[in-house]
RNA sequence: GCCGGCGUAGCUCAGUUGGCAGAGCAGCUGAUUCGUAAUCAGCAGGUCAAGGGUUCGAUUCCCUUCGCCGGCUCCA
């Protein structure tokens, strides 16, 4: 029964229709320029197909192809195209979900054979079919008894399972072609709308994602609106390789991981040692300046030190099994906390005493399954910038909020200014009292938003010992590693009776706060050679500055500089071998040194050097003294370069 | 841990349908004394990840283990 419904349009404007109008012809009369980059449309809330009949009114969008939502649909789009070719090549084949994610799309299948590189080739020459005969994606809704019968003719199990969590008493079915799924959509018009697609991966997968569950066969791909998008997507990729931290770590001779010391336990060689040594005394430094006391703990301990903290109860699975020393267990250290809260626990407490902030590079070490390792990133045994503030429940805000301008400040000296910001609340599972955890998450939440930083509150992701806020790093690959975590806890205290004797001369119990700034020394490093792609701005540079001769009758004078240059203790190094002075150029370049000092005749004659920074620009020469004052100047924390 | 791929010289990688293991770079030796990303020549370098099996013969085929890579899962 046909009536007039009431369109809006995005401009304000509005127009009557009768019902059954497509939402293509609606925006068509909207504007008529716009729509070949119309992938879809917007009713209210809701994303419909291009010809999707309007049946009430509402405000209409279209969704471009230039919007996260367009490309998303675009995307999908492919992952049903794919759905189809596997389908048609391989007998047997049930298929599950295929959605879009961030870089492109995948779809699961189990499959009674798992998919070759060489299945890739073929499947991609299938799609291209299906692209090339642009079908349409059609839509229909049927009820879920017909459905259910349906997927289940055609063996279809996994596609039931989703039928069957669907509340409503309709779902909706997409055909192209003689392939039909049960989809949600929107989807493009016909699969001739996809322009550059390409399929990267083969993967396990897990049904729903638990390893419970049977694992699939996952297929990656990703899907551009143009060709050249693609082609600019697949270089970024190989780029991205380029900065890998565990290929560039061989490099420059900055970490091993050897297979006979054992997976995830990293050996920074000198080069790496370098930098770390240099982010330990920035880091020691600024924690003298931010009150903090440095403390030194052992590396194991009596495990029932782990029994009271809970560590041995909650986390048993990723702590190494107890040796015996004279009849009693010890275990490698997990965490530093116990340690702290034993120096804590040394002495009576005044609430005169408080705030007491002990500070430690703690190593520790925790399995991780074999699977998840990963370069410096994931590692089995790593170095804590760890602290423990023990404070009163009134000092609790101004805690929090200066350990997070703290956590800023140290991350952006290292050149890191792009994080996402997590606020971790209250689970359902808890330790402590109501009130403490209110204001808690509140002395959390006020601290961010004085930073003026967008966060993203996690509601119930919290610890079950208290709330948090976690900041994750974006590296180059756009991959995001947490590394500063900011973490209250109220269980600790009390399983450890930490106590301070109140201005009423009673016992009180103190909330501590766990932080860790860069996360772990291991990680850190990991996101920093990725995020500098190895060319270390100059004040963490392994080496600064290479004195370069053009002959060797320039030694005398090249050493002069060098000795000058390492006075100052500017990290220099000399390279005097009989070699033309194009070869050590490029070595230097590749080793990524930031300066590299060119001497022969001419600088030797006016008592100058000529530097050669590692972008490849020659300075005008300079005195020595000049250029040790240029590199005194650049050489500090966020300095570019 | 699970699924898939891979493991050949210090590094990057060829290769063998099962028959004495190859290159470039790096290293060493010698020559070259040179101006902003590679001077030339020679030499040396390997239990083909480890263990087991099939075979007259295995780096190659099969099994197991270890490790790495891409994901999944996990991550106080």
């Amino acid at each position: 029964m046909e009536h007039l419904i009431k369109i809006t349009f995005p401009d304000g404007k509005d127009k009557q229709y009768t019902t059954g109008t497509t939402a293509e012809i609606a925006l068509k009369d909207f504007d008529k320029g716009l729509l070949k980059n119309v992938v879809a449309a917007q009713l209210n809330e809701r994303y419909i197909d291009l010809s999707f009949p309007l049946n009430e009114d509402g405000l209409i969008k279209p969704v471009t192809i230039d919007s996260k939502e367009g490309l998303a649909i675009y995307r999908h789009s492919a992952s049903h195209v794919m759905a189809q070719a596997v389908k048609e090549l391989f007998d047997g084949v049930k298929v599950t979900i295929g959605p879009s994610i961030e870089d492109g799309f995948y779809y699961d299948f189990d499959s009674p054979r798992p998919f070759t590189p060489e299945d890739l080739g073929k499947i991609e020459k299938r799609m291209l079919e299906i692209i090339k005969k642009n079908m349409p994606f059609e839509r229909s809704e049927i009820e879920k008894k017909v459905a259910l019968k349906l997927f289940g003719d055609m063996g279809e199990i996994y596609k039931q399972e989703l039928i069957n969590e669907i509340p409503e008493d309709k779902v909706s079915i997409y055909k192209q072609g003689g392939f039909f799924d049960l989809c949600r959509g929107p989807h493009l018009p016909a699969t001739g709308w996809i322009k550059a697609f390409k399929l990267t991966g083969i993967a396990g997968a897990y049904w729903h994602g638990n390893e419970k569950n049977k694992m699939l066969q996952r297929i990656y791909g990703t899907a551009f609106p143009t060709k050249q998008e693609l082609e600019d997507y697949l270089y970024k990729i190989e780029e991205a390789k380029k900065r890998d931290h565990r290929k560039l770590g061989k490099e420059l001779d900055l970490f091993s991981i050897s297979d006979d010391i054992g997976s995830g336990l990293v050996c920074w060689h000198p080069n790496g040692a370098v930098v770390r040594s240099l982010i330990e005394d920035f880091w020691k430094k600024e924690h003298y300046k931010h009150d903090y006391k440095i403390i030194y703990t052992p590396h194991i301990a009596k495990v029932d030190l782990w029994k009271t903290s809970g560590h041995w109860e909650f986390y048993r699975e990723n702590l190494y099994s107890p040796m015996d020393i004279e009849g009693q267990d010890f275990i490698v250290k997990p965490m530093n906390c116990p340690f702290h809260i034993q120096i804590y626990q040394s002495q009576i407490r005044s609430y005169r005493d408080l705030p007491i902030r002990y500070a430690e590079l703690g190593t520790v070490y925790r399995f991780e399954r074999s699977g998840v390792l990963h370069g410096l990133l994931r590692v089995r045994g790593f170095t804590q910038d760890d602290a423990h503030i023990f404070c009163r429940p009134n000092q609790l805000e101004d805690e929090i909020a200066s350990v997070l301008n703290f956590t800023l400040y140290i991350l952006r000296s290292f050149g890191f200014n792009n994080y996402d910001i997590y606020l971790s609340t209250r689970p359902e599972k808890f330790v402590g009292a109501l009130d403490n955890w209110t204001k808690a998450e509140s002395a959390l939440k006020n601290a961010l938003e004085k930073t003026g930083l967008p966060f993203q509150v996690d509601p119930g992701e919290g610890v079950f010992y208290g709330p948090k806020i976690d900041i994750k790093i974006k590296d180059m690959l756009g991959r995001a590693w947490q590394c500063s975590t900011i973490q209250v806890d109220f269980n600790l205290p009390q399983r450890f009776t930490v106590a301070y004797r109140g201005e009423d001369g009673k016992e009180h119990q103190p909330i501590m706060i766990h932080r860790a700034l860069m996360g772990s020394l291991e990680r850190f490093f990991g996101v920093l050679i990725e995020h500098y792609a190895g060319a270390f701005p100059l004040w963490l540079a392994p080496v600064q500055v290479i004195a370069l001769t053009i002959t060797e009758k320039n030694n005398d004078y090249a050493r002069e500089v060098y000795d000058r240059l390492r006075k100052e203790n500017i990290r220099v190094e000399l390279d005097i071998r009989n070699e033309k002075l194009g070869l050590k150029v490029r070595e230097a370049q590749l080793k990524k040194i930031p300066y590299m000092l060119v001497i022969g005749n001419s600088e030797e004659e006016k008592q100058v050097v000529a530097p050669r920074t590692r972008i490849g620009a020659t300075l005008e020469p300079m005195s020595v003294d000049e250029f040790i004052g240029l590199v005194s100047k650049e050489s500090k924390p966020n300095s570019a370069g």
